[in-house]
DNA sequence: ACGGACGGGACTGCCCGTTATT
DNA sequence: AATAACGGGCAGTCCCGTCCGT
């Protein structure tokens, strides 16, 4: 009765898929007004009539207005965790992290990674913009630290909650990650983030207790 | 009618005096009643109420129910760009960060800074439980990293517009610091937090690009 | 400073008028719509765009759709105190409540005890057809028994605690009052609802205990 | 496909008894909640989950939440009349109504009457302590007042639509019920119920226009 | 028959602009 | 002129009850 569910991929229902329709098209709109709006001008009931829904409907798929946003945040993580993965076991750790990281920001700012690439300079814009939203990025960037320790302690093989270290250098890295992204938001249009990703990732492998300079002053 | 208002110290009006009292005894029921309800449950009416003044009035001295809590961490700012200044130039970078930061977290945590420092467990509590709380705080500390740079490439001797070495810094170190306060929450209540603190840094110091185990597995 | 603050018809404020306005143009409007649409039917909304506030307001002066109705109620009980403590003290207790109900009614009925009186037929009206309103009331009328035993009591001259015949006759006068309302509901609009509850309570006067009709059928 | 059905007493299928088990479930499993939460606390949901049926399975068993609760009372009409046609035609009208309401309650407060009769002091401590449920018992009350009427008119031998004794009878004898009940609420909980049930209908039959007190004071 | 999704209404809290009061 | 009361608007939660696909 019930052939073959495990792949991801599967989409049997007629109401799964009316559920992922509903919810793309509330993203969809979502953007859309928070482009030509503004994040905080746009209300959420905006957002439902445009694909008239009610706003209770809304809050069924997403918590809250942040939330829209942050769901390209999530497939990041998930691009993420798989690049680092598939990194070989033998490289030091800041350079894995390096590679993983530039890949899948590469990926997402040329569109590769699936629906929700493209939208990857519109939320950099509502990040720069809308200060609730970068919190919440920011949130949930923190929350998934205790995930990425997790891998990271893995790949280093030592048990993160005895060792400081992994819980660190998680942080750090995306602390990296989100000073390149911020200082990519303040340059010309053109520039690859990824490029400026790389930068920080080797500035981080080279060690930063920059020595003080030979002359004072 | 405003005779030589100039220095930060002055506290001479009548009216000023009074604003200060508002202000602190604000700030006094606020982290009782979040103390004793949580942060969510209390209302700002119940804080007003408290103090015997009108919401409204509340929101004359703080912009939100958040901003209360994060008063204290303004002080900690404050007190970090003294420290900072007060470290001998031809320390390296990240060391003398190290030690202007474990001393201003150990006179915190002793409850020799001022009023606010003896909130600073509470203030921990609250980062802890509250998400908004934790989400504004986030916030606050990556507004003021733009301060911070400023500050490292002027020890550092470099222009931060063009050279993203003390930006990384400065978040990088912020970092460090949150994640030593964050485990330091979940040890036993009598560890020293500021010796979490100086232990995250001196690893900062020495490097985080750990080799691969010698035996992959 | 503050001359002569005492009665209860000083309005001295603009401020107060003006809410005074507002909260009875909500009643006005509410009543209006219950009694075009139903109390259901009619939402809270609608009742707020009426008098142009918005539906926030209107829980700022009610604390539900249901307390609109329940205002009435508190302006007879109120009249009612009144009425049975100017009964003169040595009238027989059934006759003093007759009295005192009576005139209370009459005046509700006549419009002749200030603005709420007008609604009287409509509070009826609500009060049989939407069961969460007669909740509500019969809920504020238990609450009131208690207050209505004590007064009682005091007439009588017993402790309520022991006797339970002041509760008693507390309860059976609302119930008078209940069903003689309920009866003049059911009778030509011109009929006078003051002579059914004297009816009522003449009855109750003359006791209950009928004897089995002389001729079984 | 539906074999026979026509008694009310057939309870052959499979399916009918497994829908009498789901429903007896949720009504204990509701009774459970209020009992525990009080009744406004307690949500739909909360009864479907401690039964495993999704909330929609609850709607089809009872329109409402109230309905749940008033299950009980039904049983109980139902018994009063019976109670009240047994009695001999010849007894004065609150007598036979005394006898008949005191039968029927020594016979739920004892368990004699079904299975439902074993919920009757939960259903008193319902009334006790969520006024709402009270305030529904009563709607109930008055709503099958008409019936009682109609008993009582033909007990009297009149009609009900020209006197309106008969309605002011029955509505005042299911005062004094309430009240009776609501005393022995209030007392240690040996007591009987149906003992002050009688005390309360004595009171009745013996006139309630209590002479002012001979020295006033 | 069942249950997930949905609609929609009640209600609350936060925050801010306007406006009356002192 | 300073202050605070009032009102508005939006986010967000909860719950009831229905529609429709499975």
């Amino acid at each position: 009765m019930a052939a073959m569910r495990g792949t991801s991929l599967e989409i049997c229902g007629l109401r799964e898929r009316k559920k992922q329709r509903t919810r793309e098209a509330l993203i969809q709109a979502a953007f859309d007004l928070f482009g030509r709006k503004g994040f905080e001008a746009t209300t959420i009931d905006e957002i439902a009539d445009a694909v008239e829904v009610s706003s209770r409907t809304f809050f069924r798929y997403f918590a809250s207005k942040e939330d829209v946003v942050l769901t390209l945040q999530e497939d990041q993580f998930t691009a993420f965790y798989a690049a680092l993965a598939a990194r070989p076991p033998d490289e030091p750790l800041l350079t894995a992290l390096r590679q993983a990281t530039v890949g899948v920001v590469r990926d997402f700012e040329q569109g590769r990674a699936g629906t929700s690439a493209g939208r990857f300079s519109c939320v950099q814009d509502l990040l720069r913009h809308s200060p609730s939203v970068l919190a919440r990025s920011l949130e949930q960037c923190s929350a998934r630290t205790d995930e990425m320790s997790q891998r990271i302690a893995e790949r280093m093989g030592v048990d993160p909650r005895t060792d400081p270290r992994p819980t660190l250098v998680a942080a750090v890295a995306g602390t990296a990650l989100q000073v390149a992204v911020g200082a990519w938001r303040d340059t010309e249009p053109d520039t690859s983030a990824a490029d400026l990703v790389e930068r920080a990732f080797t500035l981080l492998e080279e060690g930063l207790n920059y020595p003080a300079p030979a002359v004072s002053r």
